[in-house]
Order: structure tokens, then C-alpha cells, then sequence
RNA sequence: GGGCGCGUAGCUCAGCUGGCUAGAGCGCCUGGUUUACACCCAGGAGGUCGCAGGUUCGAGCCCUGCCGCGCCCA
């Protein structure tokens, strides 16, 4: 009879080296591809992960190695199960985030209107160089910047992945950057602007004054601020009374249009209708009644300006109201002349002679110099003394911010493109529901965001890297631009940059000539881009077989944070394009914080990196970590974890060295107290099967563990170890070893998606070859096929009632103090009658892991079913 | 102000559609060199499950209110 394939313990190390292990596993992966997307097999067989690229340019630390690690143990799953695997990895470099790094790193401004310097040569600046002002660079050197940039950036996103082990196909590697992703990007604006969801507009929308860009909805967040209520005392064209208005934002008071209260407001209803003047710039504005106006805010009566908020552009599209627009793009305030065309006053001079302290100022040193200048009873309306009231009553009150901005958002008219939604509700709620969400509450977040939306999407960033609009505009024969017939590159062009290439039927001589064309310097937000990341790996519409084969996805993991950006315009941009929902699951990912419970973030400078937990931990130790959460919950950075699953790593090392030394003729798993253990086994692998089915990765990590130490590590081995070396009872021992060594290859499996690394080494040493399947992670889930050839127990019970037995032994040790190991010369085991004939099969092997040589048996009918106790033991000499 | 989530042993977390004396790991205490492993083994202490009501034969799980924390949205 052949011998099963044993190993010299001898010729393995005493200690695992996890370090060493990294690096040739890594190699070995490389090199046989085991990784890879196999584009022959069909889509039911092939399971699509569509990968969030990180952002070039951002900061590493743990949550994206939670987060990540939480896709890949998803992966390694499911490619055991036997499926075909695509994984790509990508990185989003366009943006603001890079063009903020490249200008601290390099100390450089962009200034698009300088030619390109062919002599450019710049090193990241030194600490002096950054005291001086920066230095001014064309867009070209820019975006060469940038590029430069985030290439290092995304060498060192790509040598942490690897180190992770992540299982990702390296040959898919992509950046949302790079010509197949701009050519994607400008396709799909192509096919929305053919399918008319896309459209421009020249109308006041949300801008950020240090960026100098558009923001979308989508990027505000809401700061609480501290503000005040100036009240301010305007008067009634042709009355002797006035009335006092209370404004947050008494600098925009020359860019006043209108003035309104509730209908129902008695103290104000006799005035609508009427104007009003206001004081300082003596501009006499309309008076009008809207049920947008709180009566119990402030005064109950306000102004509207061009433009404070939101409700303003309403007011002054519903009224037809002039427009006044004070603040500039820089967020000065511009000139404007009183008594001109649009800024009529009743007294022009005193007006202008006013506006003059303002203009230039920026907002808040604005509305420092106007409370002085209201605080002049000669700038009043009414005369009634000067018109501020009372000092300013300080108020809490929330203020929009780009989410990446330092000054609060204005509204200003500026020409944006648009993808419209707003008309699109329904369907998106509707493919929201045809997603499955892990955990499923964060469909919530999806569905709240989408009812909620106030705003079309504004795809259009004033910015420099990132993939450009592929529209050009005609010039008239005055040179001004055709807005109402743009020119949109056509898809076989894809991808173009209109700044530099030329439309068809033009030359390139004539740009920027009346006659001519100029081309679109925009560019498009991020989000265009990475929100056909699911298209972006499909190949759409390149290649519509792959594409056929790749799309939808099967899983989309991202954190909430992100799910009404990403996950909200990457179900909408699939929608738009093909009607369809981009990927069947959503896995979201909790957050990582810091002990306090506080996001992690990096100007609270909590932000733990995760090289050195690599380093210490190894990937093993830092992948049980992030395998042990579950989807959805925020977990407190706790590095207690990290040292539990190193210690895992250690003991699965140690305990498949002895398994693996065992050795005995190949039989079959015979003995009862063996099947009950191959049942116990056969339980616990429907379970994981079953919960990793459903995402539940952590329970399946915490299953297999306690399953793996309480079962086969401190009890299994335990009672088999001696039967293991019986070398009287052959089929006792060959039972035995067949079994720890089917436990052994089932548990590395179940631990496989988690800990790649241990266990692909372990699986080197025998079971490579035993089962033709060089590596694990390309080895078959453990499935009924596992133990087809093993009978049922006759009492499943009775592994755990061997396990009693010897639990009760060992307490008698622990409190007589002596060695686990000390031999007994004689005890006698108590239990009731039914328990003790249920121990039978297992008695042998009790008696042999406690070194017990005389035994008796004892009736107790007082003792519970499974109970046990050892007395009048009698140990050996030491 | 609206919505979602969370509040369980000193710490980090499990507790499925309500069902036996509430669990794990870490930490702590006691003991132990078992030729797989001291990165180990055996034993032990430790919780009025945020608070207050309610439903139920029975609630950590369901309902109501409140308190605290976090997030999302106004």
C-alpha cells in the first residue's frame, strides 16, 4: 500500500520567514499568471470587479488597505470557485488634487496664456525657493507637471498594492489619464450630446474663488460658520418710513435687485408692490411679496442680490430682476459706475464715491469696510441716521464650500456644460433598486442623494490637467464665439485636445479668427472620467464583444462617503448611455478611525500609513485585520488586531508542519471519533460557503479561525496525534492521518482569500502536487467533492464527548499544577451511563493524549449529559 | 431641522427571522518547557447588553420616548 506524501520537518525553517514569503510569492504569481483574465471563457463563468482607482495624488493610509483587502478576499473567493477573474487596477490623476500638489511641490502657477518654455527644467522646490512668489509656467509645462508627478505617484499606489496582494491582473493597469481613458470620456460625451442629455449654459452657478472654477452639487459641503445679522434700514420711494432688512452678507447690498417678504406678513404687506431705496447707493428696487421669505428670520423682511444664494437666482429668474454682478471671479468685488446703464441710482456721485472703498476688496475684507460705511448717517435712505441699526447680532449658520475650497462658494453667471438629471429621478431611483447593496442600508444614502438633487450635473472644471471637452466653438465675423452650434469632435477622432487640434473644415491657421474657430479650454470634471470605470475595463465601445463579456460588473466596492459621486454618476452615466445598471452588487466598505472615533484625515494629522503595519505585521497579519470587519461598519483602529492575525500565521505554519510529517499508509478515514470530525468540518464549510455568498467575509475569517484553533489545532490534533504513530493499528493511523490531513487542506483553503501568502506556502509542500493545483489560489473551494469518500459519523456528537473526556482530564492537571504532559498511572472518569457509552469510540484516544495508563469508569447518574469529571488521579513521578 | 447607523466585559468587536446560566480575541490573574508551536497549552476573574417605559409566557434583539457618538442631507 503507498504511504501518503509526507515532509522532512527538518528541511523547513523553525521559524516562518513572512517577509521572504512575500517577495517569492509575488514572483511566482507574476510568473504564472494565476491572476489573469482569461478572455476565452464566457461571461456566467467570469466574475467583473470594477476597481476604484485611487486618486493618484492623494494620501495612502489604512482605509485604503481595508477597504481594497476587502474586494481582493472577494475575489480570491470567488476565483477558487472556479471563476474566470477580471480585476483591473487604475488611477485617477486628473483632478484638482494633483494640480494642488504639482503647484506646493514644484511652487508654480499656471497661467494658460503664456507660450511653452522649451528650456523648462524644474526640481521640487526648496524651502527658499517657496518663500518667493511662484513661479508662472504656460499649460503645457503644466499638465507635462503633472503628468511627471502623478507617474511617481502611481509607482508607489502600485508597489503598496502588490504588497498587500492584492490578486488584481497587473496587465490591466490603466489611469484615467491616458489616451483610452480621454478617448472614452470624450466618447461618451459624444453620445450624450448626440442623445441631447448634455447641454451648456450661461446662467449663475456655484463657483469657487480660489480655484476660480465651477463646482458641482455633488462637491459642496455645508460649514458651519460664524456670521452675523447686519440690520440695515432701507427706505420707501416716496414715503417718509422705511423699514429694516436683516442681511448675513451686507457687502452685496450695491448688488441689491429686489426686496421681499411673506405674503402674510402684516408688517410688510402694504409695501409690495412699492420700491424700495436702498441705503449708500440710493438704488431704487422692487418690492414683492414670496412665500420663500421667513417671517421669523431675522427681520422677516430681506434682500435680494446678484447673487447671496440659491433662493436669490430664483427670486431673480421668477421677478425678471436686474442683474448686478459684484463679485468677481477672483472673488474681488469689480468696478462698476452708479448712474450707468444697469446701476441706476438716485444719487449717482455719493453711490460711486461709496463703491470706490469697495471695489478690489475681497468678500470679507468687503464687508468689514461697508459696516463702517453704513455706520455714516449720510449713506442713509430715509434719513433717519445711519443705516446700520445695531452692532451686527453673530449667528451660527451654514455656509457652502467646494469640499477641497478655503472661502465660502459664490454664485456667479458663467457659461458651464451640463449632463441633465433632474428630469431623470425616477429611472435613477429605479436602477438604484435594481442593485443589490452591501449592506443594504447604503441604498438609503443613494436614494436620499438622487431625490434630493437640486442640480444638473456640471461637468465643466476651468482647470488644466484632466481630459478636455472636445468641442470647439465658431467665431462670427466680429470673433465672437457660435455657443449655439458647437462643434463636437467626431468619435473617430477620439481622443483630441480642441486647444491644439484643429475641427474638420478648418485650418489650424484659423484659430482665434474672426471667420475661424477657438477651441474649448475646459476640461472635464473628474467624475466624467471615473465614472465609466465599468466601461473603462469593458472596452466600450471599442471592442463590443469584450465589452459584452465585461458588462455590467459583478461587484463595485467604494466607501459611503463617495456614493453620491462615484456610485451615484457611474449608475447615472450607465443609464444615460445603454440603459442598464453598471454592476449587479455595491460593497461598501466602512471607514477606518482613529481611536477617538475621529475620521482619519490629513490636516488632523491623525492618519496612520500603512507601510510600517506591513512591515511589522506582514500581509498576512494586516489582510486578517481588514478581513475581519464586516461591510458598512466604521471600525476603531485597534493594532491589537494586526498582532492576532500574525499569531494565526504562526500557528497555521506550526501546526502544518506536524500535520504534514505525519505519515502512514493512504487509507480511508474509518474510525468514528475521525468522521465526526470530517462532519464538524463539512458543517463549517456549507457555512462559510454560504456566508461568503452573501459578502460576510468576516464572519467566514472568524468562523474558520475558531474552528481551526478550538477544533483542529487544540483538541483535533491533540486526540489523533497518538493514533497518528500507532504503528500497531494501521488503519487506526492511516484514518487518522488522512484526517488531519484533509482538515489540514480544507482550513488552508477556507483561510486562503484571507491570509494568500501562509497558506500558498503551506500548500507548496504537499498538496501542490497531491492535487495538481500548483497554487491554492487557483485550487477549487472546499465543497462536498471534499468528502464524498468519508461516511457519517454514527453519533455526531462524538468527537465532542471524546473532547469532554479529555477537557476533564486536563482541569485535574491544571489544578493539581503539574505538566500537561506529566504521564497518570491511574484516575477514574465519572460520567452518566448514557455519556459514557457514548465516549467508547473515542476512549483510546482520550486515554492516549492525557498518557494515562490505568483507567476505570464510573456511573454517575448526577453528572449532566456530556459531563465529565476525573478523580483519584494519580500522576506519575515528575 | 430631516434621514441613516451606532451605543454589549478594561479595549476591539460577534450576537441570524425574540427562546436555555450573554459570546470571541486582546488585556488581566493562576498554573504548566506537552519533541508542531511559549507568536504555545490548561484553568480563572470580569457585563443591571446607553437610560426609561411598553408588547410578550419570554427581549441585547420588537415598539415608544429620552441621552450620547458618528455620518449623510437641509
Amino acid at each position: 500500500m503507498a504511504s501518503v506524501r509526507s515532509i522532512d520537518v527538518a528541511a523547513l525553517p523553525k521559524h516562518f520567514d513572512a517577509a521572504a514569503a512575500e517577495v517569492r510569492w509575488d514572483a511566482a504569481w507574476e510568473k504564472s499568471g494565476v491572476y489573469r483574465w482569461d478572455p476565452s471563457r464566457p461571461r456566467q463563468e467570469t466574475f467583473v470587479v470594477d476597481t476604484p482607482p485611487p486618486t493618484a495624488s492623494g494620501e495612502l493610509h489604512v482605509g485604503h488597505v481595508f477597504s481594497y483587502t476587502h474586494t481582493d478576499v472577494v475575489v480570491r473567493f470567488q476565483r477558487m470557485r472556479g471563476k474566470n477573474i477580471f480585476y483591473p487596477i487604475g488611477w485617477d490623476d486628473n483632478g484638482v488634487p494633483t494640480e494642488r500638489r504639482v503647484q506646493n511641490l514644484f511652487h508654480v502657477r499656471c497661467d494658460p496664456t503664456l507660450p511653452r518654455d522649451p528650456a523648462l527644467e524644474l526640481e521640487p522646490a526648496t524651502a527658499k525657493l517657496r518663500k518667493g512668489r511662484h513661479r508662472v509656467i504656460s499649460r503645457p509645462d503644466f499638465i507635462d507637471l503633472c503628468a511627471r508627478v502623478t507617474a511617481e505617484d502611481e509607482k508607489a499606489f502600485l508597489e503598496m498594492w502588490r504588497r498587500v496582494g492584492l490578486s488584481v491582473d497587473w496587465t490591466t493597469e490603466y489611469a484615467t489619464i491616458d489616451a483610452r481613458c480621454r478617448q472614452l470620456a470624450q466618447y461618451s460625451f459624444w453620445d450624450l450630446f448626440q442623445k441631447s442629455h448634455v447641454y451648456q449654459n450661461d446662467a449663475p452657478f456655484m463657483w469657487d474663488v480660489d480655484y476660480q472654477m465651477a463646482v458641482a452639487q455633488a462637491e459642496v459641503e455645508d460649514r458651519e460658520l460664524r456670521g452675523a445679522y447686519h440690520d440695515i434700514e432701507f427706505a420707501v420711494e416716496g414715503e417718509d418710513r422705511g423699514f429694516v432688512i436683516s442681511t448675513t452678507r451686507p457687502e452685496l447690498l450695491a448688488a441689491c435687485v429686489g426686496v421681499t417678504a411673506h405674503p402674510e406678513d402684516e408688517r410688510y404687506k402694504p409695501l409690495f408692490g412699492k420700491r424700495a431705496i436702498t441705503p449708500l447707493f440710493r438704488v431704487p428696487v422692487p418690492i414683492f411679496p414670496s412665500d420663500k421669505a421667513d417671517p421669523e428670520k431675522g427681520t422677516g423682511v430681506l434682500m435680494v442680490c446678484t447673487f447671496g444664494d440659491q433662493t436669490d437666482i430664483e427670486w431673480w429668474r421668477s421677478e425678471g430682476l436686474a442683474l448686478r454682478q459684484l463679485v468677481g471671479r477672483n472673488g474681488r468685488l469689480v468696478p462698476v459706475t452708479f448712474g450707468e446703464e444697469g446701476f441706476e441710482s438716485l444719487d449717482a456721485a455719493a453711490a460711486n464715491d461709496y463703491y470706490a472703498e469697495l471695489t478690489g476688496l475681497p468678500v470679507p475684507k468687503a464687508r468689514k469696510k461697508i459696516v463702517e460705511l453704513l455706520a455714516d448717517p449720510a449713506g442713509s435712505a430715509t434719513g433717519g441716521g445711519a443705516p446700520l441699526q445695531r452692532e451686527p447680532r453673530p449667528i451660527e449658520h451654514a455656509v457652502k464650500f467646494y469640499e477641497r475650497g478655503d472661502s465660502p462658494l459664490e454664485f456667479l453667471p458663467t457659461r458651464q456644460w451640463f449632463v441633465r438629471l433632474l428630469d431623470k429621478k425616477q429611472e435613477l431611483l429605479a436602477k438604484g433598486e435594481a442593485i443589490q447593496w452591501h449592506p443594504a442600508h447604503m441604498q438609503n444614502r443613494y436614494r436620499d442623494w438622487t431625490e434630493n438633487l437640486g442640480l444638473d450635473w456640471c461637468i465643466s472644471r476651468q482647470r488644466y490637467f484632466g481630459v478636455p471637452i472636445p468641442v470647439w466653438y465658431r467665431l462670427d465675423d466680429s470673433g465672437e464665439r457660435d455657443y449655439a452650434n458647437p462643434i463636437v469632435a467626431s468619435p473617430e477622432r477620439l481622443p483630441v485636445d480642441p486647444m491644439t487640434d484643429t475641427p474638420e473644415g478648418f485650418d489650424a491657421a484659423q484659430r482665434g479668427k474672426p471667420g475661424g474657430f477657438e477651441g474649448e479650454s475646459d476640461i472635464f470634471d473628474t467624475w466624467f472620467t471615473s465614472s465609466l470605470t465599468p466601461q473603462i475595463g469593458s472596452g466600450w465601445p471599442l471592442d463590443a464583444s469584450r465589452h459584452a463579456q465585461l458588462f455590467p460588473a459583478d461587484v463595485r466596492p467604494q466607501s459611503h462617503e463617495i456614493i453620491r459621486t462615484w456610485a451615484f454618476y457611474t449608475i447615472a452615466k450607465s443609464m444615460l448611455h445603454e440603459d442598464s445598471v453598471p454592476w449587479r452588487n455595491v460593497l461598501i466598505s466602512g471607514w477606518i478611525l482613529d481611536p477617538d472615533r475621529k475620521k482619519m484625515s490629513k490636516s488632523k494629522g491623525n492618519v496612520v500609513t500603512p507601510l510600517h503595519l506591513l512591515e511589522q505585521h506582514t500581509s498576512d497579519g494586516v489582510r486578517y485585520w481588514a478581513a475581519s470587519a464586516r461591510l458598512g461598519v466604521d471600525t476603531a483602529f485597534d493594532e491589537k488586531v494586526f498582532k492576532v492575525g500574525k499569531r494565526l500565521v504562526t500557528k497555521l505554519f506550526n501546526a502544518s508542519k506536524f500535520v504534514l510529517a505525519q505519515t502512514a499508509d493512504a487509507g480511508a478515514i474509518s474510525q468514528e471519533i475521525d468522521r465526526a470530525f470530517i462532519a464538524e468540518l463539512r458543517a463549517l464549510v456549507e457555512r462559510a460557503t454560504a456566508d461568503f455568498e452573501r459578502y460576510e467575509f468576516g464572519k467566514v475569517l472568524q468562523e474558520t479561525e475558531s474552528f481551526f484553533w478550538q477544533r483542529f489545532t487544540d483538541t483535533g490534533i491533540e486526540l489523533l496525534k497518538h493514533r497518528a504513530r500507532d504503528e500497531s493499528d494501521a488503519a487506526g493511523r492511516a484514518s487518522a492521518v488522512a484526517t488531519l490531513r484533509l482538515g489540514l487542506s480544507v482550513l488552508l483553503r477556507l483561510f486562503a482569500p484571507v491570509l494568500p501568502y501562509i497558506t500558498e506556502e503551506v500548500w507548496s509542500w504537499a498538496f501542490a502536487d497531491e492535487t495538481g493545483s500548483p497554487s491554492i489560489h487557483a485550487a477549487a473551494w472546499p465543497d462536498e467533492r471534499d468528502f464524498a469518500g468519508v461516511a457519517a459519523p454514527a453519533d455526531a456528537a462524538s468527537l465532542d464527548v471524546a473532547v469532554e473526556g479529555w477537557r476533564a482530564v486536563m482541569k485535574a492537571k491544571s489544578e493539581a499544577a503539574v505538566s500537561m504532559g506529566r504521564e497518570i498511572e491511574s484516575l477514574t472518569l465519572a460520567a452518566n451511563p448514557a455519556t459514557l457509552a457514548r465516549l467508547a469510540p473515542g476512549l483510546a484516544d482520550v486515554l492516549s493524549a492525557v498518557r494515562c495508563k490505568a483507567h476505570s469508569l464510573l456511573e454517575d447518574e448526577a453528572l449532566e449529559d456530556g459531563a465529565f469529571e476525573a478523580r483519584d488521579t494519580v500522576f506519575s513521578d515528575a
